[in-house]
RNA sequence: GGGGUCGUCGUCUAGUAUGGCUAUGAUGCCAGCCUGGGGUGCUGGAGGUCGGAGGUUCAAAUCCUCCCGAUCCCA
């Protein structure tokens, strides 16, 4: 009895079953009326606002500013750069009637807003002083998923930030794209608790319209990589149908060089994933809605009266630090069934407090991402937990750089490489400049090249898939 | 892109091959008591257009068609 309530699969037995079970279950997100579509609930809110006034800060320090698009983007513009139209439009969902009536340029509901925004940025920019333009925008894009659906990781809304920059010249527009990747790996890895591997995505994999894309990918438990981020070099692919244009100091006129990059909800996809265990969510302690969950237990009224105070003291301490914490005085439910609620839940460290701890001055303080529990002193609590929340980030982020250094291995040859594939291991092996060789890779196995690392290139060995020389020594994986 | 599986109070589920009484049970929920250091026990109560729309039939959760949603496998 009561199995039931918590995740009915092992995460290491049916994988996928066990992350749907635990958004559902830990309340982050739901599923909306329509295909492909997830609310999100406060638990889930509260952890991407979390992400974004981390992110946001950063953004902002390096010159930023935040602005706000519309949702609609008539066809005509969508299609005025010509790659770029021709990769999303499968997945365009169009408005083509108001009312009763017909729309006759039909509008798209933005998969991504390049097109929108240089529509704008032409008529604001016209000499070298209004460069370089840096605006970010914090929205929802849409893209339509037929099939394979998955709460954050794939839908066909998702909550995101895309930033739109033009510079005057070339270099400061590729220097953009490696900072702001670098603020991405920084955030994940200081919010998230998750390891990422940074470079260049291959010319097949790249986002339509740029010149070339940087991304930052992670492993998940599954052996597949998610990439957690992009940042886009455009040049000039979009700044001339655009006609986005800038007088320079000698008054000749110029296209300004762009960049653009996002990263999404599917971030916390990442952290379920990474992090999560067979009891539940295992939250990183900086972005957790709650960080300390306070649980009295008692017997008589004398001794609730008494724990229950002792408990308000110690949250209002807390709470003076600035740190989220939740008493939990629910008073018909047990402490056995509170333990097993907040796991669920993932909350970073749980205080318990009873009689037999209050004779002696001390709680009963444990630790959710490794279970281990200890008695620690009232006095000096406080201190504790502020660091404790320190230590449990680092060694949250420790354990899954160690799974990934392990799981990160390099072959030579394709038999060697489909079964490292099948043991979940992010492969790295030498590859000609031959498209079609990824092309057959990807075909035979799912695998594709995941990043380019800098510094990985490799005209020593012999191509993993046609045997010429190889160029570069990619990282090859399935991917989400 | 191709091929499966599934949908019954909030949740899990019986009933569906062979159509037939008021749709089964548990859990959760509400009220009251009892309890409380790892998913408490008792008593009473509320909760359902059987995913939706058509069709067949004296009669549909059950059979047929279409649609919606979830999910798995293979390019």
């Amino acid at each position: 009895m009561g199995k039931e309530i918590g995740i009915t699969v092992k995460k290491s037995e049916d994988f996928s079953e066990w992350y749907t079970q635990l958004v559902i279950k830990a309340e982050l997100a739901d599923y909306a009326p329509v295909k492909g579509l997830i609310v999100l609930r406060p638990d889930g809110y509260s952890i991407w606002e979390s992400l974004k006034s981390s992110l946001d800060s950063k953004l902002v320090e390096t010159g930023h500013r935040n602005g706000f698009l519309p949702i609609l983007i008539p066809e005509s513009l969508l299609g005025k750069e010509k790659d770029h139209f021709t990769g999303f439009n499968p997945e365009v969902f169009w408005v083509t009637r108001s009312g009763d009536g017909e729309i006759g340029d039909k509008l798209a509901l933005r998969p991504t807003s390049e097109t929108l925004a240089y529509t704008m940025y032409a008529k604001w920019i016209r000499s070298w002083r209004d460069l370089p333009l840096k605006i970010n925008f914090w929205n929802s894009a849409l893209r339509a998923e037929i099939k394979a659906t998955k709460p954050f990781l794939r839908t066909s809304e998702f909550l995101w930030q895309e930033g739109h920059t033009a510079h005057a010249d070339k270099d400061e527009a590729e220097k953009e794209v490696t900072d702001i990747l670098e603020i991405y790996k920084k955030t994940v890895e200081d919010e998230l608790a998750i390891p990422v591997i940074t470079g260049k995505k291959s010319e097949k994999e790249k986002f339509v319209g740029a010149v070339y894309t940087l991304t930052m990918e992670s492993l998940m438990p599954d052996g597949k990589a998610l990439q957690m981020g992009t940042t886009h070099f455009l040049g000039q692919n979009f700044s001339k149908p655009f006609e986005v244009k800038f007088a320079d100091t000698n008054n000749v006129e110029n296209f300004v060089w762009q960049t653009s990059w996002g990263v999404s909800w599917r971030l916390i996809g990442g952290m379920i994933m990474v992090h999560g265990d067979d009891k539940g969510l295992v939250l990183p302690p900086r972005v957790a809605p709650i960080q300390v969950v306070i649980i009295p237990i008692y017997h008589s009224d004398e001794e609730k009266n008494t724990t229950l105070e002792k408990s308000r003291e110690i949250k209002k301490e807390l709470d003076t630090r600035k740190l989220r914490v939740r008493l939990d005085d629910r008073d018909q439910l047990t402490p056995g069934f509170k333990f097993h609620d907040w796991e669920m839940k993932g909350v970073p460290i749980r205080i318990e407090l009873g009689p037999k701890d209050l004779e002696r001055d001390k709680v009963v303080f444990v630790r959710r991402h490794n279970q281990q529990k200890q008695e620690h002193p009232i006095n000096g609590l406080v201190e504790k937990i502020v660091m404790e929340l320190d230590n449990i980030h680092n060694d949250m982020f420790a354990n899954a750089q160690k799974i990934l250094d392990e799981r990160t291995g390099n072959v030579e040859t394709y038999d060697e490489f489909k079964s490292e594939l099948e043991n979940g291991m992010l492969i790295k092996t030498p590859i000609c400049d031959n498209p079609a060789c990824e092309e057959k890779i990807k075909e035979e196995t799912g695998a594709d090249i995941r990043v380019i690392q800098d510094g990985c290139e490799d005209e020593s060995s012999k191509c993993v898939y046609c045997s010429n020389q190889s160029k570069i020594r990619p990282l090859f994986a399935r991917g989400y």
